[in-house]
DNA sequence: GCTTGACCTTCCCATGATGGGAAGCTTTAG
DNA sequence: CTAAAGCTTCCCATCATGGGAAGGTCAAGC
């Protein structure tokens, strides 16, 4: 089976598949004389284990760990339990950022009459937000959306 | 005032601040003779504003145009209040994609011993995922974390 | 006055995950 | 045999941010 087959089965780009080849996450598959990249069954196993992690949210080097745990047949249930829970906790915290974001916007907009007249709230907040007190510096911890 | 007194007192920092003058974000600011950037009270203004419009997770693009629609003082506030409300639609569908994550995983998890044996429904769901059944295109649709 | 250190300048590189596209070779169907 | 579809590698772009190098500038202390 050729890249473009293991994509379709898989649910995973070719480009995306060169490329986790590229990073390690999976093993080069073996190549035909002309250099195609040779697909098996497992692989595209493997590909669709990837793919599933990525939708739940798991960042790739989380997705690798993964990958480990599921290759080891004596890991304890209780490690991966334990992955899975602390990657709740992250989302969670995530989406608890986000809706105190709606929070304030929503809080915002219902005081904005929202009609032909310039005075909005929305942007009286944004513009007399109050001035940084602490060290001003704060360096942002923030993981990048992904998802399918 | 020197780009470091403004990063400290607006809460960007210097290396932003330069940034967002070079994609025309902010106005470049008068230059001394050595060629230092020197900014007003005005210009700390409009980078609390950036910031504060940051933290409500607006995109660069989204904070260009509330500053135009700021600096416009004739603006409808509907126009303003529309802007808040599309973004409330697109943060609280972020959240709903995290939190049918955190379903998914939290299900899952609760199904695992979590004990020292190695069976664990969490990874076998990830080796038995469906596969994709659709065009297997699906071109992601997301905006970056940020904030601060 | 001169040295030192803090601050400024520009420029390049890296991140994370993905897509776009070019240039060129291979395979396959007609 | 030819044309199209598919494969290969390589480089670029995204989005927002930080790191760091190389070099100029300013202010304070001696």
């Amino acid at each position: 089976m050729n890249i473009g087959q293991a994509a379709t089965a898989s649910g995973v780009s070719a480009k995306m598949i060169r490329y986790y080849e590229s990073i390690g996450l999976i093993e080069a598959p073996v190549r035909t004389e002309a250099g195609y990249r040779v697909y098996a069954g497992d692989d595209v196993h493997t590909l669709r284990f990837v793919k599933r992690a990525r939708s739940l949210g798991f960042s790739i080097e989380e997705t690798r760990e993964l990958l480990a745990l599921w290759r080891d047949k004596s890991r304890a249930s209780a490690d991966v339990k334990a992955f899975a829970l602390r990657h709740i906790g992250e989302l969670e915290a995530r989406i608890g950022e986000l809706q105190a974001m709606v929070k304030t916007l929503g809080h915002l907009a219902r005081h904005c009459h929202g009609d032909g007249r310039p005075d909005c709230p929305i942007l009286e907040d944004l513009a007399d937000a109050p001035a940084p007190q602490g060290a001003g510096r704060a360096h942002s911890r923030d993981r990048a959306r992904h998802h399918a």
